[in-house]
DNA sequence: GGGGTCATGTAATAGGTTACATGATTCT
DNA sequence: AGAATCATGTAACCTATTACATGACCCC
């Protein structure tokens, strides 16, 4: 990964809009919105704008033109310059060719996971299970919904993708509690033992000073 | 989600050791390059400085004794206090059971990938297949490695989900492709065509003004 | 027409990353 | 002993988030 420049992600789709026609910041903001552009990326009014500033001092936009529409202040429209499409079109392909390595929050959770007693851990992730399950149907539905109203599949892709993940989480979820539940082979039994084990241990590390 | 008080997720493993044994900050460093917690959470020793600060000024910690060896500064070993171990604990249990909303950057490139050419996008799609695979492998290895030395596999579940992801991307990529090339039905026609048609349609946006 | 909410923007603060500094240790 | 590298820590800088400010619009 070469070092971007401008590296928050918000500045992709910014300049992928700016490929189209030139806009303002808040025009900005408000085509990302109107495009749930929220769920592939965060931002917040505030960040866009940090970004358009970013991003001209990169030299990847100008200004254009400067509107004076009725009592709002001046607004400064933008417009990607060669080199501001050239790294666009770059960070794109190589977002899509070189996977990186991403931090996922259940991850670190995962690694964590032998401080919890097992079957207090089966029981979350049961829970988790159920909730990843409700995301996943209000996902599928809005995604039908927006198919139905003629929106090509091309553009929403992404969400498939979520999708495809939640399933595999789904997938991974169910054979973990059964690794830890199944009756003979699984893992409860040591696992418990060894946490009241390193408990009986270090019976309050501290006393041992006082 | 409630709003943590120290809401770095390094923050986490920190205290996790910390219930172990009271520790200084470089020994939480050497902790976690040791057990390879960088492959769940982002950090350098900068970081770690950081967020003991955080914990301490948060009330999660606090100063155990100093230490004074060597022609070394002297060393803070910091404890976790009642309230760090409850926060612990309650955060680790809440990133189980709650999926949080997360950002890769794939699915960032695959909200846009329509403003490639549909053979490029399958070409980099394709370069993409392989470096999944390539790190699969060397995961698994890593894994299988790890298993053999006797390390359980309760302690691999975090590798095991990661490994889970990456073969539902492949599986993902690979319906993908297929959707694009398909001979009769892929979407290849109609989006190459409409790339063609808005291209000629604003030749030079800026011409208008010339 | 005054009280709420939305549009638009800025400033203050907190958070994170990079670069560097200093002393130990190791190797030749 | 001097160079190289590792251990340990700090400071400066850049980035991101929060809070707030101002005017426009809308509703009774």
């Amino acid at each position: 990964m070469v070092k971007r420049r401008v590296s928050n992600p918000l500045a992709l789709p910014v300049m992928s809009y700016l490929t189209t026609r030139p806009m303002h910041r808040y025009d900005l903001v408000r085509t990302l919105t109107a495009n749930d552009d929220g769920r592939s990326v965060k931002f917040t009014p505030a960040t866009v704008y940090m970004v358009v500033e970013q991003l001209e001092k990169a030299g990847f936009i100008v200004e254009h033109e400067t509107l004076r529409t009725g009592a709002y202040p001046e607004r400064i429209v933008y417009a990607l310059t060669d080199e501001g499409r050239a790294e666009c079109r770059e960070w794109l392909r190589s977002l899509i060719a070189d996977p990186a390595h991403e931090y996922p929050q259940f991850a670190l959770a995962l690694s964590l996971i032998g401080a919890l007693e097992p079957d207090d851990a089966v029981r979350l992730l049961e829970e988790r299970r159920g909730r990843v399950e409700e995301v996943q149907a209000e996902d599928r539905d809005s995604m039908e919904k927006a198919l139905a109203a003629g929106l090509p599949p091309l553009f929403l892709v992404d969400e498939k993708y979520r999708l495809a993940l939640m399933d595999a989480e789904l997938g991974f979820i169910a054979g973990l509690i059964e690794d830890i539940t199944a009756p003979e082979t699984g893992w409860a039994g040591p696992w418990a033992a060894h946490l009241a084990q390193s408990r009986s241990q270090q019976p309050g590390d501290d006393d041992a000073h006082r």
